[in-house]
DNA sequence: CGGAACATGTAAATAGTTACATGATTAC
DNA sequence: GTAATCATGTAACTATTTACATGTTCCG
């Protein structure tokens, strides 16, 4: 509706003031146990200004763990967090290369990211496909039973290399008290890391395990 | 749009013929990497008659660990597959209580099925709003951290103490050579517990081990 | 010049949740 | 009687994906 409007409307400097802090109680976005995970992600990437291909840059390799968004969905989401104040974009002077909005978080945003982590842990949906897909393994017969969690098993170690790759950079980058003396605003988002690989290494031996059973099952029916 | 006219239609028999068997590569439902997802499962579970809300018990029991659906998800689901032939419902005579469609898998279902199984193991999307609020604790004081991370340790041992009981009493049910013993359409959906068991068991020690390193964290600091 | 990466978006479709509407039966 | 459970659905909204549209700049 009033998108277009904005669209046109100049942007020559940090828009949609409104720097008043409010207390943790409602600050913006409220909406408790469920949706509005993807605005508040956005609004917490944005403690330092980025664009929105920048964010996406951020899904793909420190979040991507745990979190996926396309660009289709970011950008609307921008405007949004945008009109509701939590965050102000700046058209960057394009030195080289195509115009860029450049975001950053306004004070109320601030306070709306608090509140949502003031609110406790939130369930995440799990959409386990593979696991639904083993739950019907019985249509098929052993070896293409078989056969279906080795791929698993394929896919999972693959998982579990590329986040032990990211974790040993790193700890390379990082070097001594690794990750105890990491400063706060890396601490926290390497601890999921950590969670990413601990899920990870449990999916692998979990496939190896069942693989040894579904082996085994073939070897005393057939 | 046809909706309303599948629902005026006579439902005296099984419905929706076509019991045609075809070749695994093109039987029904495809699009190949991504959604459809949801029929599926639906398709899997119908190996034995059930109605709608039969089945959304068994998404709330068996399948809670790695999918979730709403009775206003998997009604709508029902009459799509039963449009394209890979179930076929029948009106059941309801001695007491409300009226109940009863759904079971043609043919051609179990045909499409297996084809979704050929297609080798995919991605499900991974929704983990508690990781993604851990990734900015950074936001919040040393203590309100602590109290974040303690708060998902104990939620996390609560999913697990929920998958412990169920398959306790899977095995007391199973007794003897358990879980190998069990016929395939157990023994498949009994290996996703463990699944389900080995990451959650995962996640409890990662809350342990985060919850550790944030409290030596404070202690070194403050 | 051509293709990859940069950069921002819209449109259309699918997937999923929450709220609403209805009515029977069972357990307290 | 009244609350919970059984049983089926619709409507509205929110969330997410896929496809499309457009133009630039960097590298070889």
């Amino acid at each position: 509706m009033a998108q277009r409007a904005a669209l046109a409307s100049a942007r020559s400097d940090w828009r949609a003031g409104d720097d008043v802090v409010e207390t943790a109680a409602n600050a913006g976005l409220s909406r408790g146990a469920h949706g509005m995970s993807l605005k508040h992600i956005l609004l917490g990437l944005l403690r330092q200004p980025a664009s929105g291909y920048d964010l996406k840059r951020e899904f793909d390799t420190s979040l991507a763990h745990f979190w996926a968004a396309e660009l289709s969905q970011i950008y609307p989401a921008l405007k949004q967090l945008e009109a509701e104040g939590l965050i102000a974009g700046k058209e960057a002077a394009p030195s080289l290369g195509p115009a860029r909005v450049i975001y950053k978080r306004t004070a109320k945003g601030s306070a709306a990211l608090a509140d949502w982590l003031a609110q406790g842990p939130k369930r995440g949906a799990q959409r386990h496909t593979d696991l639904a897909q083993t739950f019907f393994l019985d249509a098929l017969n052993a070896d293409e039973a078989a056969r279906f969690v080795e791929a698993m098993l394929a896919a999972r170690r693959e998982d579990l290399h590329v986040l032990q790759k990211i974790a040993a950079a790193w700890k390379r980058a990082a070097g001594a008290a690794f990750p105890d003396a990491l400063p706060d605003d890396e601490f926290y988002p390497y601890l999921t890391l950590e969670a990413g690989l601990a899920v990870a290494a449990a999916r692998v031996a979990w496939c190896e395990r069942a693989l040894h059973r579904i082996r085994k099952r073939r070897n005393d029916t057939g």
